[in-house]
DNA sequence: AATCAACCCGAGAAG
DNA sequence: CGGGTTGATT
């Protein structure tokens, strides 16, 4: 057991009884859960067939495998379970959820952008993006609270739904679901809330639920939701022993469903519990710590956890009020290459803001200053049209009900198939409870189309076919490259106009290949389904290159990382806390939570900034320093400066609509 | 079916 | 300001 302090130990060595770790930010809680893997197999002799640990992200899952591999041999390792609870659900749903029917075990899962087009399809007339956000979250925190569409009509009616009738959401809920019913898809939530509903409906899974896993390790437990505790909840019910490891100041995700209250209930709810709290933190230096935990003292906690270190005391964090986002942008650039100058690597430096648009100024100045940069999370890799393209086709070849992703290359590239073609038919298989795929043999017989148009469907249908025996005799990348040429693809992306477009589409195209090429290597299979699911279980952390480049994020995807120099921008009243945070309590809680994940993600050097002005819109918004930043102990700062420099004198005015000293 | 201009409206965070 | 959609035109 590799260099575990005294609190860590009995953490690691506590097996006989369920046991939450309250582990402070950088308090090693990897390496708890890594630890007590290895110990549990090693010392205690615990099979690792009935070890699962379960975390949030691919990112956080790899970490821990990779730690455990050291130590345990191949045989071990194939044995024992690491995954995210989505990867989790969704390998359980492989085996079992034909029990479930119509679902069959070749599921496609959707995204966020095609659930938007399964609503936006069902509706009659044009919905509005904002209504069908909100129908989407709706549906996602009832999915979460384990309601589906047949559940009584009472238990919708406490939901909160504005100015129309619960009934009217439970509706779209009813066509949402049937939709995906038909086409065998499963939106992310599924994957945690069929498990659930499998286990308690049948009794092969559950007795597989039952028999196998005896220890169950949980990572970030504070993010956990109803459906996630559930499932927990069946392994301790079912006798497996139980380590959760989080903590509620970093409970950040509330807004997809996370109940802080699992974590800080967990004594409660798991008989017999204990509680150990790490405070020792091993990543930044007591300064930076001095000013996160004056922070988080401001909010109202169960566990009063006080960060300390043994680490260097180094140097206090530095604040900066900008002018404008402009100047904010620029200066940062200026800071990013002198600290480069200092020594502190690309690669070891990272830009955190609070909204993902905020990240384009930067560029801007990035690119001016040609410092290399990478973006994590924003517009991902896979939501790409080139990329969709391709994953379209695969997903059509994986299951032949998925209408959407059939929708999308009927007729693309463009083969003469129009919208009224794919409205009849689509019309016509719904009548006789066909499949679209189906639909497209039986319209022949009915003579449903101009014979012009069903030789083109034809065609269509014999490409589809050819390409699913191609699919048997080739290799993952080898079927793929055919793919790309066969259905005319990359022949199309490679002729656009413009040149710049298309040299970027095709490199795009090139990546996914190379991607298919790593996952074939990695998981030594050729298998398209598990291609598909990796797919679309991929996160934004793992876009994380190793390259030298400055890394822009979102401070919600900054969580579980750590730099030796990190910038946080846009610290305002309204930019963070967020303006739609500001007016509940609980709310601008966790926007304060967040903001301590950003400050303890930094090492050694941490850079707190905001702006005066911030361009919206187009126009000028002219705000107030943070509030966060005046709960940092004065004494707390390197260098302090909320003072915003005016030197354009017609804006005088608008920073002093709001009396400063009313403010402050 | 493809192209383009006018127009509208919006962007809170993510598996 | 800029992306996405609509509707007119070819």
């Amino acid at each position: 057991m590799i260099r575990l302090n005294k609190i860590q130990k009995k953490a690691v060595e506590t097996t006989d009884s369920h046991l939450l770790v309250m582990a402070g930010a950088g308090s090693g809680k990897t390496r708890v859960i890594t630890s007590k893997i290895i110990h549990l197999i090693k010392n205690k002799g615990v099979p690792p067939y009935a070890i699962l640990a379960i975390t949030f992200t691919n990112k956080a899952a790899d970490e821990m495998k990779t730690r455990v591999k050291e130590v345990l041999s191949s045989t071990d390792m194939r044995h024992l379970q690491v995954r995210t609870f989505h990867s989790f659900g969704a390998m359980l749903l492989r085996s079992f959820i034909s029990h479930l029917p119509p679902y069959d075990s070749r599921f496609t899962i959707i995204d966020p952008g095609d659930q938007k087009k399964i609503i936006k399809s069902l509706a009659e007339k044009a919905v509005k993006t904002a209504q069908i956000n909100f129908i989407l979250q709706l549906i996602s925190s009832w999915k979460n609270d384990f309601l589906y569409p047949d559940a009584p009509f009472k238990s919708f009616a406490m939901y909160d739904t504005g100015s129309k009738e619960p009934g009217y959401y439970r509706e779209w809920y009813k066509k949402y679901q049937d939709h995906l019913l038909k086409n065998n898809l499963l939106d992310f939530d599924d994957l945690i809330a069929l498990p659930v509903q499998l286990s308690q409906k049948n009794s092969a899974c559950n007795d597989y639920l039952k028999s196998r896993w005896r220890y169950v390790l949980v990572d970030e437990y504070q993010d956990t939701n109803t459906c996630q505790e559930k499932i927990i909840r069946l392994f301790y019910q079912n006798g497996a022993t139980i380590t959760a490891v989080g903590d509620d100041d970093q409970s950040i995700y509330s807004f997809r469903g996370a109940d802080i209250t699992n974590i800080r209930c967990f004594e409660n709810n798991y008989k017999k519990s204990s509680v150990i709290q790490l405070e020792q933190n091993y990543r930044s230096t007591q300064s930076i710590l001095d000013a996160a935990n004056d922070v988080i003292a401001h909010n109202r906690r169960k566990y009063q956890k006080k960060l300390f270190t043994r680490n260097e005391t180094g140097e206090y964090p530095s604040f900066t009020f900008y002018y404008s986002d402009r100047e904010e942008a620029a200066e940062t650039a200026l800071e990013i290459l002198k600290a480069n100058d200092r020594g502190c690597a690309f690669a070891q430096t990272a830009v955190f803001y609070r909204t993902n648009y905020q990240s384009r100024l930067l560029e801007e100045n990035l690119i001016q200053k040609k410092i290399p940069y990478q973006i994590i999370g924003g517009y991902k890799f896979f939501e790409r049209k080139e990329i969709k393209d391709i994953i379209s086709y695969l997903n059509v070849l994986a299951n032949k009900r998925d209408s959407l992703s059939l929708q999308r290359i009927i007729n693309f590239p463009p083969r003469g198939i129009g919208k009224k073609t794919v409205t009849r038919l689509i019309n016509f298989a719904a009548d006789r409870q066909l499949t679209l795929m189906q639909a497209f043999s039986q319209s022949r017989s009915c003579k449903l189309l101009p014979a012009k148009t069903q030789r083109k469907i034809d065609k269509f249908s014999e490409l589809i076919n050819k390409l699913e025996k191609d699919m048997q005799r080739h290799s993952l990348v080898g079927f793929m490259k055919l793919l790309l040429q066969k259905t005319m693809l990359f022949p199309f992306y490679q002729q656009l106009p413009d040149k710049n477009e298309a040299n970027e589409r095709c490199e795009n195209i090139f990546q996914l290949l190379e991607a298919a090429g790593e996952f074939a290597e990695n998981n030594k299979t050729n298998s398209l389904p598990q291609f598909l699911e990796h797919i679309s279980l991929h996160t934004a952390q793992d876009e994380m290159a190793q390259q030298d480049t400055v890394k822009l994020m979102t401070v919600h995807n900054a969580k579980g990382l750590e730099f030796d120099t990190v910038f946080v921008t846009g610290m305002e009243e309204n930019t963070f806390p967020h303006i739609l945070s500001i007016d509940d309590p609980d709310e601008t809680e966790e926007e304060r939570r967040l903001f301590y994940v950003a400050m303890t993600r930094a090492r050694k050097n941490l850079f707190l900034s905001g702006a005066g002005e911030r361009k919206q819109y187009g126009r000028s918004k002219y705000l107030f320093p943070s509030r966060f930043i005046r709960e940092i102990d004065r004494n707390h700062f390197k260098y302090y400066n909320d003072i915003s420099r005016i030197d354009n004198k017609e804006n005088m005015e608008d920073y002093f609509v709001i009396d400063q000293h009313e403010y402050f």
